[in-house]
DNA sequence: GTCTATGCAAACCCTTTGCAGCCAT
DNA sequence: ATGGCTGCAAAGGGTTTGCATAGAC
């Protein structure tokens, strides 16, 4: 995302583009990856030495409240970030811990609108899986 | 699930069924929700006045380990257990925080088996929906 | 008797908070 | 000048660990 368009977004959704947030959104976006918050503080840090743990965790709350960034609690007690923020699932290799980005079906979401359960209007709906990863199960030969 | 087979499966899986085991599986099993370790912890005090909850915490890890309790790690940094072994999922309502449990459809594996992400194994697919439950539903108006 | 489990307290990790100083508007 | 934001340190909450004692086989 152009760092206008950020700046603008931040903005609309109440928050102060600071070069601190700015840095937090760019090192997020280039990771590529899942990274955790300390992920994030150690790579804003070669920009920003002076930056502090406790701001990348304010940094990347705002930007999850402004829309561009994505938390998931995942199942390891720690919290990892994104800046993927369309709908998509993530797959869990429980050899080397990766986390894979898997795409939305229709057909996921024609199965959830069955689910329809008891009265709950479900909102959200996400999909965790879990497995072996190709080169995992190549090495270990399961 | 009766005493004696709960003596069986724990032994079968390395551990002594010891009284503390017992009844914190016994408590767990009796509140049919998804208590967290102190909600359990809580529950046992009763009966097991000296209890501690370190004992609670290593109790729930082996009774998971023997595969008689599933232990959720919600999206709220607290781990929620359940005696419930068979597969079904969650929905949370983001109002009161209640967890319910979702039946598993048929339709749901087929969807699954149709994501064959890139060479990745799918061992596990989990489900978790949040919305409002229809008690909240009715308080809010929304 | 051996070896595991318990209870207690302390440590642990991740995350949040309080607050003085800072920076942008 | 006002207000939110930063950085620092300290607190917080849930969970785990170390160790002496108690309990199961």
């Amino acid at each position: 995302m152009p760092e206008l368009v950020f700046d603008q977004v931040l903005e609309q959704a109440g928050f102060r583009p600071t070069r601190q947030r700015r840095a937090v959104y760019e090192h997020l976006e280039a990771m590529h990856g899942h990274p955790t918050a300390e992920d994030v503080f150690h790579a804003v840090r070669i920009e920003l030495p002076r930056i502090s743990l406790a701001t990348v965790y304010k940094a990347l709350e705002s930007l999850v409240e402004s829309g561009v960034a994505q938390k998931m609690s995942g199942a390891d007690g720690t919290a990892h970030f994104e800046s993927r923020v369309d709908e998509h699932f993530h797959a869990r290799c429980r050899a080397c811990n990766r986390i894979v980005d898997v795409e939305a079906l229709p057909e996921f979401h024609r199965c959830v609108d069955k689910i329809r359960t008891a009265g709950f209007t479900i909102e959200r709906a996400r999909l965790e899986l879990t497995g072996i990863c190709e080169l995992c199960a190549r090495q270990h030969h399961n």
